[in-house]
DNA sequence: GTCTTAACCGCACAACGAAG
DNA sequence: CTTCGTTGTGCGGTTAAGAC
C-alpha cells in the first residue's frame, strides 16, 4: 500500500507514532511545518490527512486530546477531527497512530506556503481516494453515523452517540474517485461534464435550477479557482461581485440533487488536485481569497 | 533557563439561510 | 434577488504554565 509507505508522493514520512500515550516516536516528530497522516493501529487504511504551518509535533499534540477522555467527547477545537477520532475509538475500539512529512516552502511568503501546502494535502487526499477506492474516514466533514458532533469549546456543545433509531448523514459511502482527464479547461475534464463557460454575471447560474455541482472559474484558458455549492445558482451569485482582476467565466458540473456535502466536498477536492498533478501548484484564488 | 505544551482568542475562508 | 449575520472548518498568534 503506498499511502503507507515512507516515501508515499516523494515526500519523507517519519516512522508511525502511537498518539494514546506520549512515547519517544512522538517525543522525536518534526517540530517544522508540513503534513501529516493518521490510521487506526493494526488496520490498512488511513483516518486523517491533515497539514499544518505551525510545529507538526504541536499538531499532533492537538489531537492527542481524543484521549485525554473515555467518556466526554473532545470539543472540535484545537483540532476538528479530535471529536471523530474520539467517536471512531468509542465505537469501535480502535486507537491510532500518526506518521508526518516535514514541507517547507522557504522561499514564498507565509501566505503563499499555506496555499501550496493545502494544495498538496488535497493531493494527498485524491492519491489515497484513488488507491483505496474511498476517502479518509475523517477528512471532508465525515463522521462516525452513529455519533453527533463536539461544537468549538466556546459554544461548549459536546458531541456524543446518536440514539438506536438516529443517523449522521454525514457518515456514509464516499463518491468513486475522479480520475485525471484532459485539461482543467476542456469541457470533459476529470470525465465530468462541464457546460459553458460563460461570463461570471448577476443570473449566470440561471440553467441551473436548484441543483447543487461543482464549478470552475476562469480567465481564458486559466482555471482560477474550484468550488462547489448544493445551491449553484445562489453560490455563483455571491461570486459575481467580488475583486476580480478581468472579466471572469465560469463552468459548471451539475450533480444528482440526493448528493451529500461530504460527497461534494470529495469530488471539489478531486478537482483541486487533480489541477495540482498538472501544474504542481494549486488554482491561484484557491486557498486564499483575492487582495 | 530553555524547550515544549496548553489555553485562549481570533482570523481567513466557504457556505448557508434569514431578513430585508 | 441581495445583503448580512451565523456557523463550520482549520488553522495561526500569543502568552503563560509545565517539563526537563
Amino acid at each position: 500500500m503506498d499511502y503507507f509507505s515512507d516515501s508515499w508522493c516523494s515526500l519523507k514520512w517519519s516512522r508511525w507514532a502511537p498518539l494514546q500515550n506520549y512515547n519517544k516516536e512522538l517525543s522525536n516528530l518534526s517540530n517544522t511545518s508540513g503534513l501529516y497522516r493518521i490510521r487506526p493501529i493494526q488496520k490498512d487504511f488511513l483516518m486523517y490527512i491533515g497539514q499544518t504551518g505551525r510545529s507538526l509535533r504541536e499538531r499532533m499534540g492537538q489531537l492527542r486530546i481524543y484521549t485525554r477522555s473515555e467518556s466526554e467527547m473532545p470539543f472540535n477545537d484545537p483540532h476538528t477531527a479530535a471529536p471523530s477520532l474520539w467517536a471512531w475509538r468509542d465505537a469501535e475500539g480502535w486507537e491510532f497512530e500518526c506518521s508526518v512529512a516535514s514541507v517547507e516552502f522557504n522561499e514564498l511568503t507565509k501566505r503563499d506556503s499555506k496555499q501550496m501546502r493545502e494544495g498538496f494535502e488535497s493531493y494527498l487526499l485524491w492519491r489515497y481516494r484513488l488507491e483505496k477506492g474511498e476517502s479518509t474516514l475523517c477528512n471532508f466533514g465525515r463522521f462516525h453515523p452513529q455519533y453527533f458532533k463536539s461544537s468549538s469549546r466556546s459554544s461548549g456543545r459536546r458531541g456524543d452517540r446518536l440514539s438506536e433509531d438516529e443517523i449522521n448523514i454525514s457518515g456514509g459511502p464516499s463518491l468513486p474517485p475522479l480520475n485525471l482527464k484532459g485539461s482543467p479547461c476542456n469541457a470533459d475534464w476529470m470525465d465530468l461534464d462541464w457546460k459553458g463557460p460563460i461570463p461570471l454575471t448577476k443570473g449566470c447560474g440561471g440553467d441551473c435550477g436548484n441543483s447543487p455541482g461543482l464549478y470552475k472559474i476562469m480567465f481564458g484558458d486559466e482555471v482560477v479557482y474550484i468550488g462547489q455549492s448544493s445551491s449553484l445558482k445562489s453560490r455563483l451569485n455571491s461570486h459575481v461581485n467580488k475583486n476580480w482582476e478581468g472579466d471572469p467565466e465560469v463552468a459548471v458540473c451539475m450533480t444528482d440533487v440526493e448528493i451529500r456535502e461530504y460527497q461534494l466536498h470529495e469530488w471539489e477536492n478531486d478537482l483541486i488536485a487533480g489541477f495540482f498533478s498538472e501544474y504542481n501548484r494549486p488554482p491561484k484564488y484557491q486557498f486564499k481569497n483575492l487582495e
